[in-house]
DNA sequence: GCAAAAGTGTTAAAACTACACCCATGG
DNA sequence: CCATGGGTGTAGTTTTAACACTTTTGC
């Protein structure tokens, strides 16, 4: 992800790394790339890289998840720029993280010829990561719990129409604690964040769930948990 | 604060900058220098700066902030990474926001060769400011009235020992809003987060107030308005 | 004794928490 | 008819919001 830099040189190499979120089997899974090149062979990182002299952070970071995932366009949110001087061994690389949540089934990953895999990890169960990229996913997973409480950053992450115990049980897998059923949808469906599409989720071998869309998917502020 | 680099070239410069707050007069001020150097000679900027080959990003604010300011050490918190292309009309330059409120009183202001002049300025009267500097301005006004909701702050701002009302009075200035006294001063002493010193504030043409302070000035987090 | 700011308590409304049973379906 | 998850209401508690008068001092 990085190219060797003279460290006395008082230039540095700004890089961008996503921290791109999924709910998979119930876990907060994080999607991450294997290194092909030193010192980090065959070391899992966040899929980032450098940012070229023509683009913006927010370009570049767009750019290379594309690249390094085949993921296009996800709604991205700046987490914390990292600078520690020995943080990456090539050289004097200063990283900008950015944050994402989004549906795991929605996006096809693609592998490149750059790196040689790429495969989604429950943040349980991290691997050893290159760089500071451990403390990357930290970070991201406390702000993501906050941003889980106070917009509607979810929406990302859901299908189009879903069930309100769906929905619960997003919100239980990433704060990490239960919810209860009865408080949570009276605040949820008071917030008017939410409408009934009038469908049905049927087929199953219970009373059929009522299912429901974001008025707006749009990522805005709102106060969902106090 | 920057020097020119080829915009083709891949690497950027790193700066940082510091935007440092305090109240004067009962209003929340931001100091800044006025630049030198063209293409923004004689415009207002905050005094970052910078950084250099074998320092942090937390370091580089420091140095910074004591070579163009005089002020050591203040606590600083990140807050943003701006990194437009077009943003400093010299070259690619990257640069990485911090955040600090602190009192005015206790620092005395230095000026340098390098800068012209030092001054605090009204956020409600800002003059024209280089790069995006307005933006990290208004950024910064933002995450720090989002900051006394959560954590003390605050207490970097104040003198050691301090009224209530002086604390109401900062809130007020800052959130930009009344308060109302009886519900603040519940509030606020229930946190635990003040003690009595047992002094009082005398020789005022009024009844003498309790002097207050902080039972630790460690910035740490604290709900202290819902 | 007057001006000026300090200090203090109650009540109503809203928000939050805990909690248990009936319902609609597939098999 | 049974197993499964869906759906619903209420009561107790806590938190917030609104509001006005008495106290202590300097002059």
């Amino acid at each position: 992800m990085t190219k060797p830099v003279e460290k006395k040189y008082k230039f540095a190499v700004i890089a961008v790394d996503p921290i791109i979120f999924s709910l998979i089997d119930n876990q907060l899974h994080v999607l991450l790339i294997k290194m092909k090149k030193d010192p980090y062979q065959d070391t899992w990182a966040a899929p980032g890289g450098l940012v070229g002299g023509d683009e913006s952070l927010d370009e570049a970071v767009w750019r290379l998840t594309k690249d390094n995932t085949g993921i296009k366009d996800p709604h991205f949110e700046q987490l914390s720029t990292f600078g520690e001087v020995e943080r990456d061994p090539f050289g004097r690389v200063v990283s900008v993280a950015y944050l994402t949540l989004l549906n795991a089934d929605k996006v096809e990953i693609k592998t490149t010829q750059e790196y040689g895999e790429i495969r989604w990890f429950s943040v349980k169960r991290l691997p050893k990561l290159a760089y500071d990229h451990r403390d990357m996913v930290q970070a991201a997973v406390e702000r993501l719990q906050e941003r889980l409480l106070e917009s509607n950053i979810v929406a990302s992450l859901l299908a189009e129409e879903f069930t309100l115990t769906a929905l619960q049980v997003v919100y239980e897998t990433i704060l990490g604690k239960k919810l209860d059923k009865r408080n949570f949808r009276k605040k949820i469906l008071s917030l008017k964040i939410l409408k009934k599409t009038g469908h049905q989720e049927l087929f199953k071998a219970n009373r059929p769930a009522e299912l429901y869309k974001f008025v707006s998917k749009r990522v805005q502020p709102v106060e969902i948990l106090g």
